[in-house]
DNA sequence: CGAGTATAGTATATACTATACTCGGTGCGATATT
């Protein structure tokens, strides 16, 4: 393994330089991971001290490190915090600062005076940023926040699926992906799109036994707003409620205020001055309840938030345990509890459709093909008068078909051979291989919704957890609900206690790999009762009878694959 | 996909129902006005 010696200079530099006496068993191996070269992936829940790893082992690699952050604010953040302490200086480069104080920042990098350089993947996508970066020869590359890739990668924030482009033309710096949530297939998703290598994986266990786990289930959309607003309104706060759409916030905030409680909204339509307003006010305990949609989360390093309602569905189990999880942080018991329509899908349905269409495709496929060598994104922008946003995310499926390429100044070529309608329509069956995963994603949601068996073992197991129920606090399992028990042993018992009822369960534990007649390659999830989940390479998540699994033989093992 | 709104139509001049249409989340960076 690696030297003590290594470990020791860790140790020492975390309590002279930050002032940390100690470091935790997953962040120690994380940082070790990085000072001998290794690609790592570290999951870790908030507070566990994620920032620590590249703040100790960038200071001791020779080159500056850079920091990959979704948002400005968290940039600030993170600065912010690093000027506590006696560590050298932290610059940022984003549009939100003085064109100087950019042109400082990059001085200080290029100089060795600044160590941590903060920027967003759009700055990434410019090669003046690029370039200056590798000047600079960064010994770390950090994506911080890094279940981004995966979740925000493909539509909304394409530049995220580009960043391998930046670190192999940055000269290749050790990459260091951090993030609190993310199941199996999510992690695989980071590795392979950010180019890690025999990547290093760090997960800390993900149960948060003190969040009480509720799910309550409606048919009425009144009755469910009523409950809503009555549950907010007698738990003990400080707590959030996350809405679909703006205008519930609006509606639930305004709603919560009438009954005499201290309560606003927050959403990415509120102007920058009134969000803020709302976010220091909840965090400095001037507010008793924050609604708000999806928007209100990254940066809220709140101890004592006692609940989190949902007052719609979301769109991922991700997003739910990112969500609930910020639930607690001080330990103290806290609940999370999601309100159940099933109609309320129908919004997180449309959201995973988006993606670039076959028109798009066609038409940015067709500018690349067409053009003689290599060509700049923001040609292609300029030519297709399509945004910087669009093209990206089409270039990303072209390359993801293997119909384009980017060389290795950051411009693309088509690869030869291809032809741009055969690219469009190649690039058309990724789109919709990707938008067949959201859906499925939602689909495990209203699985867990409707769940019968112990819901914290159903959360755990769709992050790759095992959990032997009973867990004292979720529907099935909680004490509080004895009278209701009864109705929901069988779910329970089926995975509890007692010799396996179910013994064809036994041939395909989580983590087997299998094959489907129609479905192709996939790999089990979980098994829950008479049922497994499988996550299939292109439809997504599958829930199959063992019963009709085992009688039709609809699954094969097959061999592991390796990589 | 589903909720809310707007319009048109019907059975009687205010109120109801049917159908058509619109809108919905997350942030960066660059650009145009004050």
């Amino acid at each position: 393994m690696s030297e003590p010696r290594v470990a020791d200079r860790l140790r020492r530099t975390a309590a002279e330089v930050f002032g940390w006496r100690e470091l935790r068993p997953g962040q120690l191996t994380a940082m070790e991971a990085v000072m001998a070269g290794r690609d790592t992936l570290a999951v870790m829940p908030t507070g566990a001290g994620k920032s620590a790893v590249y703040q100790v082992a960038g200071l001791l690699l020779p080159g500056p490190t850079v920091v990959v952050s979704p948002l400005i604010a968290l940039q600030r953040d993170q600065i912010a915090g690093l000027l506590g302490h006696d560590a050298p200086d932290a610059v940022a480069v984003n549009s939100a600062q003085p064109a100087g104080r950019t042109e400082a920042a990059w001085d200080a990098v290029q100089h060795g005076d600044a160590e941590y350089l903060f920027l967003s993947p759009e700055q990434l996508a410019k090669d003046e940023v690029v370039e200056r970066l590798a000047r600079a020869g960064p010994s770390l590359f950090v994506v911080d926040e890094a279940q981004c890739v995966a979740a925000w990668g493909h539509d909304f924030r394409p530049d995220y699926l580009r960043l391998a482009q930046a670190v192999r033309r940055a000269g290749g710096p050790t990459v260091l992906a951090l993030t609190a949530t993310a199941a199996p297939p999510v992690r695989e998703e980071i590795v392979r799109r950010l180019g890690m290598a025999d990547p290093e994986l760090v997960v800390a266990g993900f149960d948060r036994p003190n969040i009480a786990l509720e799910v309550r289930r409606f048919r009425d959309d009144a009755d469910k707003r009523r409950a809503v607003v009555e549950r907010a309104a007698t738990e003990s706060g400080p707590g959030i409620v996350y809405t679909a759409t703006r205008r519930d916030a609006e509606e639930y905030a305004a709603e919560l205020a009438g009954l005499g409680l201290s309560a606003a909204a927050y959403h990415a339509g509120l102007a920058a001055g009134e969000r803020s307003r709302v976010h220091d006010a909840f965090l400095a305990g001037g507010a008793d309840v924050v609604v708000a949609t999806s928007a209100f989360g990254m940066g809220i390093d709140k101890e004592d938030v006692r609940f989190v309602l949902h007052a719609s569905v979301p769109g991922s189990l991700d997003a739910y345990y990112q969500e609930i999880g910020r639930a607690g942080r001080d330990g103290a018991p806290a609940v999370a509890v999601l309100h159940y329509r099933p109609q309320d899908s129908g919004l997180q349905r449309l959201f995973a459709a988006r993606a670039p269409g076959e028109e798009t495709l066609g038409e940015v496929a067709q500018e690349i093909h067409e053009h003689p060598g290599p060509v700049g994104l923001d040609d292609v922008g300029e030519r297709t008068n399509l945004s910087h946003r669009r093209v990206t995310a089409a270039a990303n499926l072209l390359e993801q078909a293997g119909a384009v390429r980017t060389d290795a100044d950051g411009e693309v070529r088509a690869v030869p051979g291809t032809t741009a309608e055969d690219a469009a329509a190649r690039a058309a069956r990724e789109a919709e291989a990707s938008r067949r995963l959201e859906r499925s994603r939602l689909e495990r949601v209203l699985a867990y919704a409707e769940t019968t068996g112990c819901q914290r073992r159903f959360l755990l197991g769709y992050f790759g957890e095992p959990y032997e129920p009973p867990c004292g606090a979720c529907d099935v399992c909680a004490p509080a609900a004895d009278s209701g028990a009864g109705t929901v042993v069988e779910g329970a018992g089926d995975t509890g206690d007692a010799p396996a009822p179910h013994p064809a369960a036994a041939s395909f534990p989580a983590g087997t790999p299998v094959r489907h007649g129609e479905w192709g390659d996939g790999t089990v999830m979980s098994e829950e009762g008479d049922r497994i989940t499988v996550l299939f390479d292109s439809m997504g998540y599958r829930t199959l009878s063992l019963a009709a699994v085992t009688r039709r033989g609809l699954l094969t093992r097959r061999p592991e694959t390796t990589g």
